[in-house]
DNA sequence: AGTTGTCATGTCAGTGACTGACAAGAGGAT
DNA sequence: ATCCTCTTGTCAGTCACTGACATGACAACT
């Protein structure tokens, strides 16, 4: 067909897992919804729950990117959370997308799995691009390590309920880690 | 055979993990060299990886006690060291099998996986367990991610040169740690 | 002694994730 | 018209993992 087979496969994938469970369906299963081969389901994704996690890795670049343009003047805090508001407009766009995709990864312990190694390369990620602009690579860690953490549970929370204001949640939580962070820049 | 199955498959798969690799193993040789069947292995393990991670349960669950033997007057970074220093006699015992083990899973992405997986584990058991004792969820939140952060690099080099003193690394790290932290308990 | 139960293991057949090798069509450049 | 590259289909194979059933060891009970 056309070149959009990945997308179809994604779509298909998330239909699939959403009604039966993602243990109940096969790979040729969704490969067949998208009218595609089981083969080329794993020619675009290495694994049957890959699939769920494309868009981390699109994440993960628009991140360094924003932490990138941070003033050089910021803090850590400061640049990861410049960083992290960056990235709104690319979650907000994602959000239909996410939602369901939140509920199937919770309800299944391997893709739990896989959703805790995803975070720990956005944090290695971020503690290597901090690791200029702080005072030791441990606290360029410790940054980066409560920093995905804070936005971990910004952005689950903002997608299972469903108010629209991550921006100011964004806000609160960084105001909340600099009370409890000692943060010499302030 | 005796009742010892168990702890032969446990040593078969080391020994055959590093020598070859992980990939190149399969469960039916692990269980081969350790003298039983296949179906043998997987009743024992849930999964091939899982060969490996079996001691972290019995780190969770020492991790735990040693938590809440803390001194309910300890802030929760001191709560949390206790429970670090109260486990070093365990991980002490414990390493001439874990050196091999942690060549073996920095060798490969699925078992770094499992162990991000466990990990998180660990920081949600640590966080549940430090809510009694913190002002706030996401303080205790914040202090379980970065103390076994701090806890995962500190063992970690432990294990990969020839040090012995595994106390004083945690205690300087610790050190480290408290000079980042805003703590009014002191 | 015999019976009964439980526990660890073996055996066997099956499903499904994933891979390598090769062929075929579509479209773009020369 | 020919060549190249990119994507997909086809097919055969390996291996992780599971359910069902059988068997022998050993303990407890009568």
């Amino acid at each position: 067909m056309a070149g959009d087979s990945r997308l179809r496969l994604q779509q298909a994938a998330i239909d699939l897992f959403a009604s039966d469970g993602f243990e109940a369906v096969t790979a040729a299963q969704i490969a067949a919804r998208a009218g595609v081969t089981e083969r080329t389901f794993f020619r675009h994704f290495p694994d049957k729950r890959e699939v769920l996690f494309d868009g981390q890795n699109v994440l993960l670049a628009a991140l360094e990117a924003g932490l990138a343009e941070a003033p050089s003047s910021a803090g850590e805090l400061a640049a990861l959370f410049h960083a992290f508001r960056s990235v709104v407009p690319l979650l907000e766009a994602n959000r239909p997308f996410s939602q369901p995709r939140q509920r199937i990864i919770a309800a299944n312990p391997a893709l739990k799995e896989r959703e805790a190694a995803k975070l720990t390369v956005l944090v290695d990620a971020m503690t290597e691009a901090l690791k200029t602009r702080a005072q030791s690579d441990l606290r360029a860690r410790l940054a980066a390590t409560t920093g995905i953490a804070a936005f971990a549970m910004v952005t689950t929370a903002w997608l299972e309920d469903g108010e629209p204001d991550l921006l100011s949640r964004l806000a609160e939580s960084e105001e909340e880690l600099r009370s409890l962070w000692a943060n010499p820049r302030g």
